[in-house]
RNA sequence: GCGCCCGUAGCUCAGCAGGACAGAGCAACGGUUUCCUAAACCGUAGGUCGCAGGUUCGAAUCCUGCCGGGCGCGCCA
């Protein structure tokens, strides 16, 4: 059994040579191993050498030599080269590579779902997750797709690697914009019916109105900020109607997250109202415990809240005492906790949430995912969370920031009327053209006299929905997060190249290859104990390694919380499968032995699409 | 003004804890179907890595400056 990464067992043995010629301990050094960058170098290559040639006054040539003799690898390697200026050049033994992967058991083997042979974390989290978030009255639209999808890739990922994900969708259901949509529904009625969505595009439009009439009716305007006062006090009207419309918008966010296959219920709904009788305190204790001179000094660094015309401030200082924000003209800039008017805002909230969160939700570690422009908010939130003393120092406070979507005009993306994309159109729109494509591949199929699986209607408008969802997706998670991308139809649903259509018709292949063999050969078990992978062409053994690569791979999705690097990862895997596909037949194998191979390494590359796949929030299917 | 992010092939993007000639997809051109789904596979062509310096045995990657684009900066969220 292999519970380490094919990367860590390798560095593990570099690290213990390593330290023999530099007469340090293993654990002080680095092998600098990194995938080969050019296969014919090998699997890997360790860079350790050249470095060392300074400090040890010695040729790096010479001294990949020593790391070289000094390593016990002969295990697991092909005897390493010295090459160029120093590089030690590793390749994998086949009966290594081999015995790795069969150390990944049969499904019935593991306890569901399949893990893949993957273990858990041995040093297990509270992560709490904050994704999503989109505001109630109003539809969601692409600018809410990014947080919803990544967040949730993290969400499935770090509890994959056996965490305890908290996911808390912060939506926006208290504010003063309330007060218009109190009085426009005191003399309109609330829409209803049995579309979510379409009920809450209606209370959007209605908002609209209200907002126009807020313009231009000052009468309208003073009853509005007034209706604001008499929901905070509980007023039992205000209160139907703000809950109404809440009501109905979780109803349509709720739709909308199904639909794209995310994680999130109702259930991990912990909106801003949640917060609203923790304000007060949260300020008493702000100014409680920054109070200037009380001091809790960190690192000569100083926080503290004290009033500023009128308002609640928290200011911040370096270890100069200089500010650390600064303001156009100059002068500080601090947080405002409660307005001169003795209202709370949104910064009030959100330390509420972060206080909540560390104190009675456990968490080791918070997890914000938003656009970038939030940035300088949260590190004053962090700040104040680390002065207050709510977040000690072993708890970690991520902002984990994303780009825009744009459009071919590299604007942020919009409809021809200038309005935000909604995400119910986007799908409708990519199940639509999935659809399509089907009857397009079918009639040319046809035209051709090439023989294809007859689908039903049905099972053709489930592989569309699917297919569409997936792309959709795919399409957004594949790109670097931090950067912005361009929005484009036909190159996402193009389904060739770096897609999840690819990816999941080498899915589908390998199921057909299954329910062939099923026919041919009734239920082989691939898993049985005399079972050996063969890894006798470069196809197989490309392949091989890939597959060995998931554990570092996720390792890395994880520690970087970056999904496209899965998604490279799984695009590459597939490639690799549809050239093993073509060059190795499976069910026409020249022999049992080798036949009983192939479809083993068929069936983990079917598990490792399908769970990193999952992992992404994406769904296989059997037949496309 | 201060701070942050971005600039890689015609297009869309990887690579950026420094490492061997800068990778992929799309588009272009050419080829593959008696064989497990051609939403596939193989091949050709295409780049002064925004510009200029610097550090280094070695720079797309690190540092500085400049050019171009975006974002943020007190009672909104």
């Amino acid at each position: 059994m292999y519970h380490d990464s094919l990367i860590r067992i390798l560095a593990a043995r570099l690290a213990d040579a390593i330290a023999q010629v530099t007469g340090k301990t293993p654990g002080e050094v680095d092998p600098v191993l990194r995938p080969a960058g050019d296969p014919k170098f090998g699997d890997y290559q360790c860079n350790a050498a050249m470095p060392l040639a300074r400090p040890l006054r010695a040729k790096p040539r010479d001294i990949a030599q020593r790391i070289v003799e000094a390593a016990r690898l002969d295990d697991l390697t092909e005897p390493p080269k010295v090459e160029g200026p120093g590089f030690i050049n590793l390749r994998l033994r086949r009966e290594f590579l081999a015995d790795y992967l069969r150390s990944i058991r049969a499904p019935r083997d593991e306890p569901a779902p399949d893990r893949r042979g993957l273990v858990r974390t041995a040093t297990p989290e509270t992560v709490v997750i904050d994704y999503s978030s989109p505001n109630i009255a109003k539809q969601m639209h692409v600018g809410h797709l990014r947080s919803t999808i990544i967040g949730d890739v993290f969400a499935r990922v770090l509890a994959f690697e056996g965490h305890e994900v908290i996911r808390q969708n912060h939506v926006g259901d208290w504010g003063t914009q309330f007060g218009m949509l109190i009085m426009h529904y005191a003399e309109h009625p609330i829409p209803a019916g049995e579309d979510h969505d379409q009920v809450l595009a209606a209370i959007e439009n209605d908002y609209r109105r209200a907002q126009q009439r807020f313009q231009r009716d000052p009468a309208f305007a003073t009853a509005a900020r007034n209706a604001v006062g008499r929901l905070q006090s509980g007023d039992p009207e205000a209160l139907h109607i703000w809950q109404t419309v809440r009501a109905a918008s979780r109803r349509a966010f709720l739709d909308n997250y199904h639909r794209l296959n995310v994680l999130l219920t109702d259930d991990d709904v912990c909106g801003e109202s949640f917060y609203n009788d923790r304000l007060a305190a949260v300020v008493a204790e702000l100014r409680e415990k920054l109070a200037p001179g009380a001091g809790a000094a960190h690192d000569g660094a100083r926080v503290e809240c004290r009033e500023d015309e009128g308002a609640v401030c928290i200011f911040f200082y370096d270890e100069n005492g200089e500010p650390r924000f600064r303001k156009p003209d100059g002068n500080e800039l601090p947080m405002i906790v409660r307005k001169s008017d003795g209202a709370y805002l949104y910064a009030t909230t959100d330390l509420a949430a972060l206080r909540y969160r560390i104190k009675e939700l456990g968490a080791d570690r918070v997890i914000y995912v938003t656009d970038p422009r939030q940035k300088l908010h949260f590190e004053m939130l962090f700040a104040v969370a680390r002065a207050v003393g709510w977040a000690a120092e072993h708890v970690r406070l991520e902002h984990v920031t994303f780009g825009s979507v744009l459009g071919n005009d590299k604007r942020p993306l919009k409809t021809r009327e200038g309005e935000n994309v909604k995400l119910r159109e986007l799908l409708d729109e990519a199940e639509r053209r999935a659809f399509e494509l089907l009857d397009q591949r079918d009639r040319a199929a046809a035209d051709e006299g090439r023989p294809t699986e007859p689908l039903s209607d049905a099972e053709k408008r489930e592989i569309a929905r699917r297919v569409g969802v997936a792309a959709v997706k795919y399409a957004d998670l594949r790109n670097d997060r931090a950067s912005d991308y361009v929005f484009n139809w036909d190159r996402m649903l193009a389904m060739q190249g770096n897609t999840a259509p690819y990816m999941m018709y080498a899915y589908a292949r390998i199921r057909s290859i299954y329910r062939k063999a099923a026919d041919r050969f009734g239920t082989p078990d691939v898993y049985a104990p005399g079972v050996t992978l063969r890894l006798d062409t470069p196809a197989e053994r490309t392949l091989a390694l890939r597959l060995a690569r998931f554990g570092e791979t996720l390792d890395a999705v994880a520690s970087e919380l970056a999904p496209h690097i899965l998604c490279g990862y799984l695009y590459e895997l597939a490639a690799e499968f549809m050239r093993f596909y073509e060059a190795c037949p499976v069910l026409k194998a020249p022999d049992d032995d080798t036949r009983l191979s192939r479809m083993r390494l068929c069936d983990l590359t079917a598990r490792t699409l399908r769970l990193g796949l999952n992992l992404l929030g994406i769904e296989t299917i059997e037949r496309m």
